[in-house]
DNA sequence: CTTTTTGATGTCACTTTGACTATAAACATT
DNA sequence: AATGTTTATAGTCAAAGTGACATCAAAAAG
């Protein structure tokens, strides 16, 4: 038998769950990729470092409420950054205290000037391991981690790690980064001017001090990379 | 400030969310995929198909709820057949009586000889618009359709549509049915057995009737395609 | 025993890839 | 100012992959 909720709104009827949200917030500063993290100020986990996120609202959309906790923590325009669903955890040990589903989201964004909160700060994405993240937040990080690598390869994603404007070194260095490999330059050049929507020339070139100076591109409006650029 | 749930157990103090698992089974039955989907026999939307699913219990797993669920439903091996998370729906008007959160998984499973409950049917996937399903389940079965056509490519998740054993034909046709197209058979043929770990030859062959008869393969142990098959 | 049908292999022009070389355009050093 | 150094971009070429198509193989049908 269907039976997607229970016909009257008793709460004794179902089972008390609490939702969050949490969010694997990833940028780059070469040759590391970074993810934002928050030090707990409560027990449990009290001092340890967590994912930044909260509850959802009685009536607040998932996504809604991701993106006011990703407007909180950093500083970054929400209608810039890339925002995704994640995944959702709900181990009911996931939390000592009581059965909280959280769904994560998965943010990419350009290194913000400054935080907007105290107690968050950026944790290259290669020591994670080191830091004991509270309750399953290392799992939930490294799943997010994981997507955004997959992610390089079929989308156009790893322009929304760059500012507005970009050079192709600084768009190469991002893929280094978030793959942790190094790319024949002129080869990933050939290949990101390649792919049809991926970059986007702005007719100015911009000198970085010694060298060429390199041209300047932005975002293209396609969102899938045809071909794709292999790891 | 980090706060990943209350500090203690008063219901009063969090919302009241139900959590459910909706599950998307998609089969082949060439040349259509189609989605297995329930009657419901209850209000709201009574008489209307929807996806198979329900509560998630207190101390239960997703996963687990969501594999009891499908081995409730079909009489496939879980073991066997592939199931995902898929998304998480939790729109606050989708369910016109309580605040519902639905973690969405993705099940691919060769088309079981018989179904295990009276109400549930198989309907061809490209019907799906005619059916006008219950709540939003029309969005999340296309969230997972289209899910299934983007892993294909790169996945070798192509073979959990089959039996233990098959053609490459068999596989052909998966192919074809869940994109939609038809594909040079000589070249798929080329493809499967280039791309390693893909299929795994058994040594028999079968012979389906008229026609030179096929050699039957097995699954291989790769799960992603190097290199992918296009679309 | 020839025809038809379907599975499997082969061919070939074209494209894409990776490794590498060459040129261009800036700054740094004499 | 001439030369070297550095970094961006363009070009080269062999190897691998792709799509369209032809050919061969092994079964049933007539």
């Amino acid at each position: 038998m269907n039976n997607d909720g229970p016909d009257d709104y008793d709460p004794s009827e179902f089972p008390p769950f609490a939702v969050t949200v949490d969010l694997v917030v990833l940028t780059v500063r070469p040759p590391d990729m970074e993810i934002l993290l928050v030090q707990r100020t409560e027990a449990p986990h009290r001092g340890r470092w967590a994912l930044p996120g909260g509850f959802v609202g009685p009536s607040q959309d998932l996504l809604t409420a991701a993106q006011a906790k990703l407007a909180d923590k950093t500083g970054v325009d929400v209608d810039r950054a890339h925002l995704e669903q994640l995944a959702t955890f709900g181990d009911p040990k996931r939390d000592p205290r009581m059965r909280i589903v959280s769904v994560a989201y998965l943010a990419m964004v350009p290194e913000p000037d400054e935080l907007g909160v105290e107690s968050a700060a950026w944790h290259p994405t290669d020591k994670l391991g080191d830091l004991k993240l509270a309750f399953d937040h290392e799992k939930i990080a490294q799943a997010g981690i994981e997507r955004a690598r997959a992610k390089l390869e079929y989308s156009t994603l790893g322009t929304s790690f760059c500012d507005e404007t970009f050079t192709i070194v600084e768009l190469r260095n991002v893929y280094e980064a978030v793959w942790g490999t190094t790319l024949d330059p002129a080869n990933f050049h050939r290949k990101a001017l390649a792919s049809d929507g991926f970059v986007e020339a702005t007719g100015e070139s911009i000198s970085q001090g010694r060298g060429r100076p390199a041209q300047v591109y932005r975002a293209g409006t396609a969102t899938k990379l045809h071909p794709p650029i292999s790891r």
